[in-house]
DNA sequence: ATGAAAGCGCTAACAA
DNA sequence: TTGTTAGCGCTTTCAT
């Protein structure tokens, strides 16, 4: 162990290099740089040899030098708010799918809804450079992105605008997807209905809340602003939302449930009642058929995709104006929208 | 536009670095990187310079040379099966919060149970010399990863253990869990209990299925043939599978389902029959709470968790022998496993 | 077909 | 306190 460390020696553990490998075959460094990257230009035998030396060490070429050279990652980020959340595993998924067909790797962060975290989040992912970047804001405010996107990083927003920043978006209906569940449930008898939504600051809460409006409007009711509840989604806040809506001379008789989580807290305390309540929720929820919950669906994996596809074009070279996907929702009934008021 | 490329330039869309920085400020190069990095032995007057100089540029370090030569790229990497499954979502944030604890970003890759998928994601995440590397095998052979770990690159299995290879594996206890279930099932008055799982590969499939056996055992029940299913998931097959069981002369009064997604078709069959069948599945799924589906639950944020601090503390220089941890699952009652037999 | 040399942007070591 | 130099492992260029 007289072995004296005199300079600096990162070498990840002391992995080897193509250097080693082209000392182990003896050729040039080049030709192992060729080898591994099925260069052209290299006799069957020199290749063979190479190859060898390669299985031998164990070699496998560092990335990080490589992209240092390039300027590209093969990598995209994909900021989100939880990947816990049923909605955004699917999601997240089919960015992966579509970022493998690119032959891109998948970096993803959750925000946790918090903007100062996304900032943090998507500035790692700029450093480490990669090609793309998938966003779903948590913040309002995205100029911090500007020199990145000025850089040359492509941006996708998704499921709500970007503030301040002129940059592809991709969403889903959230006003109109609203507006046609509002609309069902009164064209089954109800006029008193409650909306119970996420926090304000979250674009397409108030966007629901929108269509909401947009529906009662049309049927000339008028709101009342006990009807209406906007706030974390956490269940002990929309539990005691629901049940003020529920409660009192004059209860609303029928919900609208602003988000999956908002759904399934409101399955459960309509659970506990004995008057039928009418609900439709906003996202599908696994076991929802079961259950008979009439929601309004979106495709969390055609956003996703969607997203990547427009990413890849713009990695591809596309530079047209900005565009702006808005994906429909659709209407599932199973029961619980279909109920008359009690 | 005279401008001539002369050279080679990658340069990331023409992004400012640090030499850049350095020129507008008016000071050397590593005076930069110390402000950058938050380094002592800066004047607060140069650091200003700097500061401003880095502003005005939209500098940001780039982290592939950083790594390059530092070794070390604080990220680590997660593969598993498939994100959108809602086992996975809750797994992976958990992983992603102890490694922001540890300032590591997680970049993760869905294997879609593919061995071939598994080893390519697993290497380019090598190749990317992510700091370390959590794996939910979707083969059964890892001695494609010793050269990665005898090159330093901390591994740890989770949820099933590695082939070939000794390193740390957290899992559930699948065994014990199964077999709870289905003594559960046996304490509530029934033989004849049919099993439903996944693929005899996927190693949880064949310990529940152990499990089960070992219920029955312990209950001097001889298992028929007929009562095992083990194949894909897709609902299609375990449709197929549990209406075999529940037809014929002497059909099961129980059904044990190997996982969240059997579980799921098969509340689906048992709601369209009348005659009762009590269902015990593994793994909880949102909802089955209100269906009254009795369930083995483990906690998949605690599988990640534990994995994740695992790596780090390997992360971090311990070198003790691979340790096996196994989480114990807890039996939920919530009625369909408490039925008797029809 | 093969290789030598330069340099991607950064940090470690050493001087000044 | 600040700057200079070398070099991380790779790809690019250009020569052989």
């Amino acid at each position: 162990m007289a072995e004296t460390a005199r300079h600096h020696e990162p070498r990840y553990g002391n992995r080897p290099t193509m250097k080693d490998v082209a000392a182990r075959a003896g050729v040039g460094l080049k030709t192992v740089s060729r080898v591994v990257n099925s260069e052209p230009g290299v006799t069957p035998d020199t290749e063979r040899r190479v190859q060898e030396a390669i299985d031998a060490l164990g070699f496998r070429r560092n990335d990080s030098a490589r992209v240092l050279r390039k300027g590209r990652t093969a990598s995209i980020g994909l900021v989100l708010e939880d990947l816990a959340d049923p909605f955004y595993g699917p999601l997240s998924r089919a960015v992966e799918e579509v970022a493998r067909a690119h032959g891109a790797l998948l970096i993803n962060g959750s925000s946790a809804e918090d903007p100062e975290r996304e900032q943090e989040l998507v500035l790692a992912l700029c450093a480490r450079r990669v090609d793309g970047l998938i966003v779903i804001p948590a913040g309002d405010d995205h100029r911090y992105l500007e020199p990145e996107i000025k850089a040359g990083i492509a941006t996708v927003f998704v499921d709500r605008p970007a503030g301040q920043i002129d940059a592809d978006i991709v969403l889903s209906d959230s006003f109109g997807g609203a507006r046609e569940g509002v609309a069902h449930l009164i064209a089954h008898g109800h006029r008193r209905i409650g909306f119970i939504g996420d926090q304000p600051r979250i674009h397409t809460a108030t966007e629901r809340l929108r269509g909401y409006h947009a529906a009662m409007v049309d049927a000339g009711i008028n709101v009342q602003d006990s009807w209406v509840s906007l706030g974390s989604t956490d269940p002990s806040r929309v539990r005691a939302a629901a049940e003020a809506m529920l409660s009192g001379p004059e209860p609303v008789t029928a919900l609208f449930a602003g988000n999956n989580r908002v759904t399934v807290t409101a399955v459960r305390v309509l659970a506990d009642r004995e008057r039928p309540v009418a609900l439709v929720g906003f996202d599908d929820i696994e076991l929802a058929d079961l259950l008979g919950i009439t929601v309004i669906s979106q495709d969390a994996a055609a956003v996703g995709r969607t997203a990547a596809e427009h990413l890849f074009r713009r990695l591809d070279g596309a530079d047209d104006a900005p565009a702006r996907v808005e994906l429909p929702t659709s209407l599932i009934a199973r029961g619980s929208g279909e109920l008359p008021p009690a």
